[in-house]
DNA sequence: GCAAACTCTGACATCAATGCCACAATCTAC
DNA sequence: GTAGATTGTGGCATTGATGTCAGAGTTTGC
């Protein structure tokens, strides 16, 4: 591998020279600078990342603390956001998989502290309280999950305005029979969207019932489509069904639709869903398309990249940062006429 | 941050005994160890891997050249694999992500040899040639793709023995009108499977018929999902329709399902269907559970990772690896007997 | 024409670690 | 008891780049 000590040779200059020319142009002379650069040309040059990061004291690299890589392959779309930001800014990224909890603090945060990382992004695969994380000794943002103290920089999806949209779209359609069906009950994420669900009812003047919600998924774990199809099967055979569910996610959207299939009910004439996330293949596959509210993962990795990077300059600004969750509109939601009243209309 | 030398001032002794203790540790006195690694510990010491990396000349890095965090989610699983693989070796992962193309030889690469990489692995979205790609001048393994040369070790999924069993599979059934709904005939796997899906109707001593193959995907770009399901409506339409359908990927069947509900089809009483990816969101959400080849590409990037860092051992290995696509047997496919006699049994 | 100011370039030390060589201390052998 | 082997430790140079400081070369001012 070609060295600066090689291109300076080459140029019949000095090794600082070179160097200059890598990293303060304009301090040298215009005839020097020519012969320098034909050299590194010449010779397809490019500096060691390595040494100038040790030399400078800054890396240039990120940790990445995640366990989005084995769950739900849709968050990966946040870390293409932190790449691609981190990326735009030339620095790089060291990732730690803490698919295995007992790895966790140790190997991974050693092989941190080996790359001597600048700052840490810490991804969840869901928005959650992150439990028992100790403040490593490195600038740190929380991105889908936040610490219960509220001491570090977080980035979150605006859960509870997101459930906000979805109520008042089904309630401006005319939905008076709305089922909310859950995640589980446990995660913040349905408690907030439940939250914003009950605004909405509330600010049309709607009582908000206590069966709003419905569980289609019971423990923490991970998501199981059988248990949401039954819950989803259970809600749509009682006599007096929702008009409208609005689901934890567009896989239990999918479920809803699989249950209603299944019991002759037409989308949307018999019945309105609205999903979460915005999982293309989901949203953009389902028939009819699914109208669902987006989970805007990409921008959220690179909001946390900007938090993490120019922390420092604005420091007076807000801790969290919650992002706009827009509803998008499909074909999976309509009037709640013809359902309501028993008859059918256009 | 914690040197060497303070850890040999702290214990006592010289840089070199602190640097014996990390790299050759039985050269070391017991006595004189346990100093060392006494402050070691007590200063949390972790040796710093650039410094490391630059005196013996092994950076400890590869190079993941890819598209895949822009497309199909599922083939994310190939990097994780390679992750996976990496961090056993302690060795790490530096990202270039060639979502726009322009970028690719240059800026990447640059940051490749800034980053004194080791070796390439290129990982491609989906099975296909990769065109124009200009050797680098270190080791690379090309992972779910190939150069026409062939001069590259490969890594890529054994698709025609996947079609083989996806057909033998249904011929077993009783199924004799089969269609294949394909993705872009111009992409290598959907010429691979349907040779397979021949070999297997051949071996039966059927016919193959030259409407087996039915393109559901015009372009080579993204999968449209509309496309696919009116090319399932219109095969499923015909009088003479098939028994049973063999899918370019489970999305592809997802469209398939929405298709046969729209006609009043039932799977897989009416219709057998079999995808291919074994992408759970849709082989485990899907009702009934898709039947489908599994393309195992978290073995494929493990793969990957021993073939290029073990490169020199095996030299005699085959320049070409293919890895077993699997069936995975779920609830979409049943004999023919029922549709192909126009009665229905159990 | 000479001093002062300025521009440009180079030698050397440095970042954090490791490889090579030397040397001191201990051990074995006769 | 001394030679020779063995073991353990330290000094110095080195990896590829950059910061500091000094000095060479050029220009400007009077």
């Amino acid at each position: 591998m070609t060295t600066i000590r090689t291109v300076a040779e080459h140029a019949g200059v000095s090794l600082k020279t070179v160097s200059r020319v890598l990293t303060a142009p304009n301090t040298v002379s215009e005839k020097t600078r020519a012969k320098v650069v034909a050299a590194a040309e010449a010779l397809n040059f490019v500096p060691d990342r390595r040494a100038q990061a040790m030399r400078s004291g800054r890396s240039g690299v990120i940790g990445l603390l995640t366990d989005v890589v084995a769950s739900t392959p849709c968050s990966m779309d946040i870390v293409k956001g932190v790449e691609e930001a981190l990326a735009e800014s030339r620095m790089s990224l060291l990732i730690g998989n803490m698919e295995n909890r007992s790895e966790t603090s140790s190997s991974i945060l050693r092989s941190f502290r080996a790359g001597r990382v600048e700052g840490v992004i810490y991804v969840a695969s869901y928005h959650r309280e992150v439990e028992g994380f100790e403040p490593l000794h490195l600038p740190t943002v929380m991105v889908n999950c936040f610490t219960r103290d509220g001491s570090l920089p977080t980035v979150i999806p605006d859960e509870e305005k997101g459930g906000y949209s979805a109520g008042t779209h089904l309630i401006a359609l005319g939905h008076r029979k709305i089922a909310y069906l859950t995640l589980s009950p446990e995660i913040e994420a349905t408690r907030l969207r439940l939250a914003g669900l009950a605004r909405a009812l509330s600010e049309a003047g709607l009582v908000v019932s206590d069966n709003l919600a419905v569980p289609g998924q019971s423990g923490t774990g991970s998501f199981v489509q059988e248990e949401a199809f039954l819950a989803a099967k259970a809600l749509l055979s009682d006599a007096d069904r929702p008009t409208a569910i609005f689901c934890g996610n567009d896989e239990m959207a999918m479920q809803v639709y699989n249950a209603a299939g299944q019991l002759g009910l037409a989308i949307p004439a018999d019945l309105s869903v609205v999903g979460f996330d915005d999982h293309r293949l989901f949203s953009e596959g389902l028939r009819p398309g699914l109208t669902t509210v987006a989970l805007p993962y990409v921008q959220m990795g690179r909001l946390a990249v900007e938090v993490l990077i120019g922390r420092q300059l604005g420091s007076g600004s807000p801790q969290v940062s919650k992002v706009d969750c827009p509803l998008v509109l499909r074909h999976s939601t309509m009037t709640a006429f013809a359902s309501s009243c028993g008859a059918r209309s256009s």
